[in-house]
DNA sequence: TCAAAAGTGTTGCACCTACACCCATGG
DNA sequence: CCATGGGTGTAGGTGCAACACTTTTGA
């Protein structure tokens, strides 16, 4: 496992925790459609795989996300939920490891590689993993993808308009689908999807593209008043010929306030927005 | 580590996955209150912690919950979801430890322990632990909860009145109650607290003793039976000096059929029944 | 005939859907 | 003054909460 691997050789004394992963679903809203930050790997045979890695001893998995998406994305204040763990007794990457190497025999055949390191990475790579998932909600107009220089390319592609990747990374990205859908109401974590402020309709079409369902256009705005956690600012005038729809805010402090003083008890708070 | 300790002694030797643990909250309901199986530890001190274990090298971390629940409850099928992970980078039980041993000095200061071992234990079990945690939900009438030699006894707690646990146990509970709360609509899971066959009373107090909270008498009924997963059974003849109920009964695998097909698109399931 | 609990019907309210209509803006 | 899209109002329907009522059972 020769130069590309330079950046992570030596992964079994990096201190980390043995045997768990972290894998990060970045998600971003753009023209009506969530969209995923999947890299291409720097290999030859057209590996995707979603951005993922290891935990320090002393880090929290949280952080180890963090530290993952900070990577890719450049930002470090990211919202982050785990939402599941992958735990099977024969998940490992022994199945997409073998065929990267088949398919870049030019590198891992090198005679001059360190051999005994390449193959304690192997292993060390190989062993069963547990691995937690993560999903990131980010705004996509702060984000600009960055490539690692384990990628050949990192893009966002549309969640139903995904690449095949690598080992369960499909199923992966599914059940954070199905996660945020079911938390959002709870959570209220939509408006991370778009910019500081957001017209109306724009965090209707971000719900739209939640639920790939449509939403009754008068009734959308009452509901999510109704929640009294949006300010409602100045108008925003585009140059467009018609009326100037009203900018908002997530007021994230009345949330939390609301949540704490107990008048949102998970169970009836004034939800579901989303039906 | 003496005596005691036996059962698990050479913890380090047993090829199990480092650093990781399994904690399982057992739900179960009774007299109208929801309970949570807790056992109490063989020590001096009133130690109370959640049934938990480690994660054997080729055992799924599901297949591992399921064998610690085993040891408790004696039933080998149980409905178990999992719902968090605890990652915190300062997660261990060196505080627990070693509250536990000052008051058993007599077990652990015997000079005939085997010392390299107890301290080799020690320091296994006192790292930095990841931790899965899975909630199950059984019929206490199947359950005889069982002592392992590891309990000093282990006894059903109603969820509002348990006992000060280890670590972070209590919380883990709150937050295995979350999300019951959070997805019993969509997993339509309640009826793994009830026998086979229940009525239609019975299940309504299960939600309610769920959500802690009363609901219509009239709807309840109408709701549930639109979900088109009960099949409505002979009359339950009690002896009591009232109308009969009629029993109904879980139908899962319409339940599943009706997922798979997709009427039941888990974004618009004709759910929720629990507002 | 009565008490107890199951089960059903009625009324009012809140919210949702669908549709229509008004308003602000720039050309 | 018109086209465009934001924003709001109305009418009909559905479902839920509260309450009252009927039914079934055993004593």
């Amino acid at each position: 496992m020769k130069s590309n691997m330079k950046s992570v050789e030596s992964v079994s004394d990096k201190n980390y925790i043995e045997q768990v992963s972290v894998e990060c679903v970045i998600l971003g809203y753009h023209d009506k459609k969530l969209r995923v930050m999947v890299p291409k790997l720097a290999f030859k045979g057209d590996f995707w795989g979603l951005p993922g890695g290891f935990v320090y001893q002393d880090e929290d998995t949280d952080d180890a996300a963090r530290r993952i998406l900070q990577a890719r994305t450049g930002i470090k204040d990211v919202y982050l939920e785990q939402f599941q763990v992958m735990g099977k007794a024969n998940r490992n990457s022994r199945a997409f490891m073998d065929r990267m190497i088949e398919q870049n025999t030019e590198l891992f055949n090198n005679p001059l590689a360190e051999g005994q390191r390449s193959r304690m990475d192997y292993d060390w790579f190989t062993r069963r993993f547990i691995s937690i998932g993560y999903y990131a909600l980010v705004d996509m107009n702060q984000v600009i993808p960055q490539k690692t220089d384990l990628d050949a390319s990192i893009e966002w592609y549309p969640v139903d308009e995904l690449p095949p990747m690598i080992m369960d990374h499909n199923q992966i990205v599914a059940n954070a689908l199905s996660t945020l859908r079911l938390t959002v109401d709870q959570k209220l974590n939509a408006f991370n999807l778009l910019p500081e402020t957001f017209t109306m309709q724009e965090i209707q079409d971000v719900y739209e593209a939640i639920f790939d369902k449509r939403f009754a256009q008068n009734n959308f705005p009452k509901r999510i008043l109704r929640l009294n956690v949006l300010d409602r600012l100045e108008k925003k005038y585009t140059g467009a010929a018609n009326k100037a729809p009203y900018l908002y805010r997530f007021d994230k402090e009345r949330y939390d306030r609301l949540l704490a003083e107990g008048d949102y008890p998970i169970a009836d708070s004034p939800l579901p927005i989303s039906t």
